[in-house]
RNA sequence: GGUCCGUUCGUCUAGGGGUUAGGACGCAUGGUUUUCAUCCAUGUAACAGGGGUUCGAAUCCCCUACGGACUACCA
C-alpha cells in the first residue's frame, strides 16, 4: 500500500485551456511537489462530439510554458497508462458490468426524445424531471424486465445507456479539504448515466475508475464539480473502494460585474484568458494568449497562485520553489476571486525587472531585426539595461529607446512649446559649436563640460538641457541626456541638434 | 424553481471572542530624478443587513439579502 501523494489534472480537450483551468493545474502541481508526489495529466476525451483538434497539444504546451510540467501523462507513460480515456474504453466496460451484476446499475432504453418530452411536461407543471428512485420503475429500463426479455432486447441491438441506481433517502457525510464537512441527502440525487449509447463512459464513471486505478490520493478540481461529489462518493461506495480526498477550488471571476471570467471579458479589457494564443480549427476564431502578449510565465504563475490562496505572510512575489514550499490546501479560499488586470500588470513589471538581461536583449534584437536595424549586441545590452526599468513588456522597449537607434521623426508639440522659445535656436547654435569642439565625449566628461558651459554663460539648466533633450529624443522623456548623447555619439548628437534648429527656425 | 457553496477597503487578502481591523494593487499628495518612468514616503478606503449568545462579536448561532456553481447519452 503506497502512501505517496498522486494528483491529477484532468482537462477535456475541447478547446484552449482557460486560466481557471491553469490555476487548477498549478494547485495540483504545487500540492504534488510539496509532498514529493506525482502530478498526472489525464485527458478526458470521452465526448467524441466535442473533440477539438490540437486541444490536447495545446494543454501540454501550456503546462510546459507555464513551468508546471506533468510527471505522468500522454507522452510520459508511467505504470498507470494509458492517460487518455478514449484509449481506456475496455477498462470501463468491465467495471460497469460489475455494477450491473451487483445490482447497483441497470440498463435503460428510454430514447432521448421520450426523456425530452418528459422534461418538457414537468417544466410545464413548474417541476423538474429527474430519472430516479421515484419514477424509475415507470420508465423503460431493465429493472422491470425479466432477464430473458432483457437479453432479447440486448441481442436485438437496441440502443441503451447504463444508469447508476442511486440509493433512496440516505444521508451522505462528505468532506472537502477546503470547505469542511458537507451533508447531503441522497434523495436529491438522480440515476446518472454511467455509460452512453456510444459505448463510452460518462465523466462520472471514467473519472472514478481512473482515479482509483491510477491511485490518485487527492482530487483537486474546480468548484463546478462540488454538486457531483455525492454521486462520486456513492460510486466509490458501490465499488467498495476507498475514495480519495477531495478539494474544490473557488472560481476565478470577471474583474467587474459578476460571473466567471470569459474570453469576452478578456478581449474587452485587453487581457488574455488563455496561456497561449489559440486559433480554433473549426471556426477559425482567434484568442489571445499570455505568452504572445509578452507576459512572462512567472507573472502568470504568481498572479494565479495568489488568486485564491496566500500563506498568511505579507510576501507578494513568489518563485515556483517558494510556492511549493509554502502551499497548503487548507489555506485555499472558499469564495471566488475577481481577476485584477492592474495587479497582473504590476507583477509583470516586477518580473520584467528580474528577467535575465541577456534574454531581454535577445528578445529585443528580434524586434530590431524586424525594423531592419543593424545593431551590436553590446550596444543593445547597454540600451536595454538603462531603459528596462521603464518597461512592462519587451514590446515597450522600442517606444522607450528608439532614439538610441534612429533620430526622432517628429517633435512632441507640447514639449516643443515648453522647451523651445524664440531665443532658443540662437542659443543652441552656439551650444552646438561648443559641443563640436569637445574631444572627450564620454558621459562623465560631457556632463562636466556641459554644466560648466551653462554656468559660465549664467544660464538656467533648463534653458539648455530641455532643448537638447527635445532635439535628441523628440519629447521630454527618457534616460539621462548625457547618456543618450554619449551613446549615439558626437556626430549624431550634432546632427540632431542641427535638425531641431532648422525645424524650429 | 430545486440542491449545494460563498460574502472583510474599488480589487487581491491578513485577522477566527477584547486589534488604532494589518498588508498589496489602484488612486491621491509629497520627495528623488534639471525630463519622463522607476524608486521612496504619506494619505485614501472595508467587516452585506437584521436578530440572538456573551461583560464584550468582524470573529460563534439563526434569519434575510445578494452572488455563484450545478440541475445533459458535456466535462
Amino acid at each position: 500500500m503506497s502512501t505517496s501523494v498522486r494528483v491529477r489534472f484532468a482537462p477535456s480537450p475541447t478547446g484552449p485551456l482557460h486560466i481557471g483551468g491553469l490555476r487548477t493545474a498549478l494547485y495540483n502541481y504545487l500540492f504534488a511537489k510539496k509532498h514529493q508526489g506525482t502530478f498526472v495529466l489525464r485527458i478526458e476525451d470521452t465526448d467524441q462530439n466535442r473533440f477539438v483538434e490540437g486541444a490536447e497539444d495545446y494543454i501540454v504546451e501550456s503546462l510546459n510554458w507555464s513551468g508546471i510540467p506533468y510527471d505522468e501523462g500522454p507522452g510520459k507513460e508511467g505504470e498507470f497508462g494509458p492517460y487518455k480515456q478514449s484509449l481506456r474504453k475496455d477498462i470501463y466496460k468491465n467495471y460497469v458490468d460489475e455494477l450491473i451484476n451487483n445490482g447497483r446499475a441497470y440498463y435503460a432504453f428510454d430514447t432521448t426524445e421520450s426523456l425530452q418530452k418528459l422534461r418538457e411536461e414537468a417544466e410545464a407543471n413548474g417541476e423538474k424531471f429527474a430519472y430516479g428512485p421515484q419514477n424509475r420503475l415507470s420508465l423503460d429500463n431493465s429493472l422491470k424486465l425479466s432477464s430473458e426479455d432483457l437479453q432479447k432486447r440486448l441481442d436485438a441491438n437496441e440502443a441503451y445507456v447504463i444508469r447508476f441506481k442511486t440509493s433512496p433517502a440516505q444521508k451522505l457525510f462528505l468532506k472537502d479539504e477546503i470547505r469542511g464537512h458537507i451533508e447531503v441527502d441522497t434523495s436529491v440525487l438522480d440515476d446518472k448515466i454511467l455509460f452512453k449509447a456510444d459505448g463510452l463512459p460518462t465523466y462520472h464513471m471514467a473519472n472514478i475508475v481512473d482515479d482509483h486505478l491510477m491511485e490518485i490520493t487527492h482530487v483537486i478540481r474546480g468548484e463546478e464539480w462540488l454538486p457531483s461529489l455525492p454521486l462520486h462518493v456513492a460510486l466509490y461506495e458501490a465499488f467498495g473502494w476507498e475514495p480519495p480526498k477531495f478539494a474544490h477550488l473557488p472560481l476565478i471571476l470577471k474583474p467587474n460585474g459578476k460571473g466567471k471570467l470569459s474570453k469576452r471579458d478578456g478581449d474587452k479589457l485587453g487581457i488574455p484568458v488563455f496561456p497561449l494564443e489559440w486559433k480554433d480549427p473549426k471556426t477559425g476564431s482567434e484568442a489571445a494568449g499570455y505568452r504572445e502578449g509578452g507576459y512572462l510565465p512567472e507573472t502568470l504563475i504568481n498572479t494565479l497562485a495568489l488568486l485564491g490562496w496566500n500563506d498568511a505572510t505579507e510576501k507578494e512575489f513568489y518563485k515556483i520553489e517558494e510556492l511549493i514550499d509554502r502551499f497548503e490546501l487548507k489555506r485555499v479560499h472558499k469564495s471566488g476571486a475577481k481577476f485584477d488586470p492592474e495587479k497582473l500588470k504590476w507583477f509583470q513589471q516586477h518580473y520584467l525587472q528580474e528577467a535575465d538581461l541577456d534574454f531581454l536583449v535577445k528578445e529585443y534584437e528580434e524586434i530590431l531585426k524586424e525594423k531592419n536595424l543593424q545593431t551590436e549586441t553590446e550596444y543593445v545590452k547597454e540600451v536595454v539595461s538603462t531603459i528596462r526599468e521603464r518597461a512592462v513588456f519587451v514590446d515597450d522597449f522600442w517606444e522607450l529607446s528608439s532614439f538610441y537607434f534612429v533620430a526622432p521623426s517628429e517633435f512632441n508639440k507640447k514639449s516643443s512649446k515648453k522647451a523651445w522659445k524664440t531665443t532658443t535656436s540662437e542659443l543652441m547654435t552656439e551650444f552646438a559649436e561648443f559641443l563640436s569642439g569637445l574631444k572627450d565625449f564620454s558621459e562623465e566628461n560631457l556632463e562636466k563640460e556641459i554644466k560648466n558651459w551653462i554656468t559660465s554663460h549664467e544660464l538656467g539648466f533648463g534653458k539648455v538641457m530641455q532643448p537638447l533633450r527635445l532635439s535628441l529624443v523628440g519629447a521630454m522623456q527618457g534616460p539621462s541626456v548625457f547618456h543618450i548623447a554619449t551613446s549615439i555619439g558626437q556626430e549624431e548628437t550634432l546632427k540632431r541638434l542641427k535638425t531641431a534648429i532648422n525645424h524650429f527656425s
